[in-house]
DNA sequence: GTACTGCCTTGAACACGTTCAAAAAGGAGC
DNA sequence: GCTCCTTTTTGAACGTGTTCAAGGCAGTAC
């Protein structure tokens, strides 16, 4: 329950690494289940009590790939935002990106989402063990909406990053279910949401909608927040 | 991956019904993580094998409490919805009513969600063995908006059940995760959400927002139909 | 050197979901 | 009654996540 080595890493680094990346590894080669914690064991060279020692569970392994994807994403993010300045275009652009990124680890985000969903996981977007990995990823969105040339209801702005990220928790729901081929459907899905949020958020700066907007951002503030909800 | 007996219901009924109320009594009792398989045969003076006969799995137990729940609620909904023409007040009626019903179950119900939100898993409320209770939670949503006295798009109010659905989903995700006294978060999420859905309902008859609503249907339709999405 | 102390490592053992070959219990036809 | 076939029932056995008591293996103090 306890032991969330994000920074003090005591326990000798080297073979908590071996252990991660074997684990990675065998997880995109043959999938989350079938993966043994006997076989990652075995393939680092390790015993399996050993494993254990370093990882609490195998779930705890799974926080590995988030982090490990919400970095590659932030790099990649760097690039693909340099030039653009639309918002449209850049709130698509970040979101195929994850997609391309994610692509090889897609039969096992299924179980990735599935711990995920189970509040009582550490895994959980919304615990505050994901605390650290959640900021960066809700910092790409605030990214895309800083650096965009786009007029909205200035209420909105501050919070619009967090309900973007949010929004991307529901592609990335649906990719997990994804089965078509090469994920076209999930693609598909970006390509039409995004016009839509984008004349949304242009939408926003009109007078009758202002009270809404208004009072579903107080909404998501007092009640969405993760750092006091709804735990 | 075959056997889902939801109305052919060949195997002997007795035992099988049996097995699933005193699974069910040690779920609400004990949690789903703490009530072994073991346990239910014992309970239910049957062998450990002999469960299996009658249910594939452990989830499919699980099954069970969503058909139940979905009947209760129907039942429940039928006496809410009697008297009230408010399209808000119905909407509010529903979803409190289903916090009530599912209350005991609560604990469970985490279990129930780590399991829904697993698209491989027949539990999904999106997939196909889902279907006819689906329909049925559905259409209490279509209950509410058929009986309920309020002008909107025309354009929306086919596809608005399904949308409410959805939107309950996200109550019920809410309510998972809730840990607060006798879930009290969730009921403020209900009462702050639903006067919102109420006033967005309304305005979606504003010229300005009908193609926005008419292409965000368009999507639900074409990417987010159960039958077809995204598997 | 020896002893002590704290980190690391081990693999056998445990718990629980699940499978399976075999046996029991019905039932149909005679 | 007996035979044959299907449905139901059994419990031992298997696979896998997880735990734990025991044992190395530093480094430090003396």
């Amino acid at each position: 329950m306890t032991d969330q080595e994000t920074s003090p890493a005591k326990k000798s680094d080297a073979t908590r690494a071996l252990i991660l990346d074997t684990a990675l590894r065998l997880f995109a080669e043959r999938g989350y289940e079938r993966t043994t914690m006997r076989a990652v064991a075995t393939e680092a060279n390790v015993s399996v009590g050993n494993a254990y020692y370093y990882f609490d569970s195998k779930e705890h392994l799974v926080q590995g790939f988030y982090y490990r994807i919400s970095e590659l994403h932030v790099q990649a993010c760097d690039k693909v935002l340099a030039g653009e300045r639309d918002f449209g275009a850049r709130l698509r652009a970040v979101l195929l990106r994850w997609l391309e990124i994610a692509q090889p680890y897609h039969e096992f985000g299924a179980q990735f989402f599935r711990n995920a969903a189970d509040p009582a996981s550490p895994l959980s977007p919304l615990s505050a063990e994901s605390g650290p990995a959640r900021e960066i990823a809700i910092g790409v969105f605030r990214e895309v909406v800083d650096g965009a040339s786009v007029k909205m209801d200035p209420q909105l702005r501050p919070d619009l990053p967090e309900l973007l990220w949010l929004y991307q928790l529901g592609v990335v729901l649906y990719w997990v279910h994804d089965r078509s081929p090469d994920c076209a459907r999930t693609r598909a899905l970006v390509e039409r949401t995004v016009p839509l949020i984008d004349r949304a958020v242009a939408l926003s700066r009109l007078r009758v909608l202002r009270p809404l907007i208004r009072d579903a951002v107080g909404v998501v503030n007092d009640l969405l927040r993760p750092d006091q909800s709804p735990a």
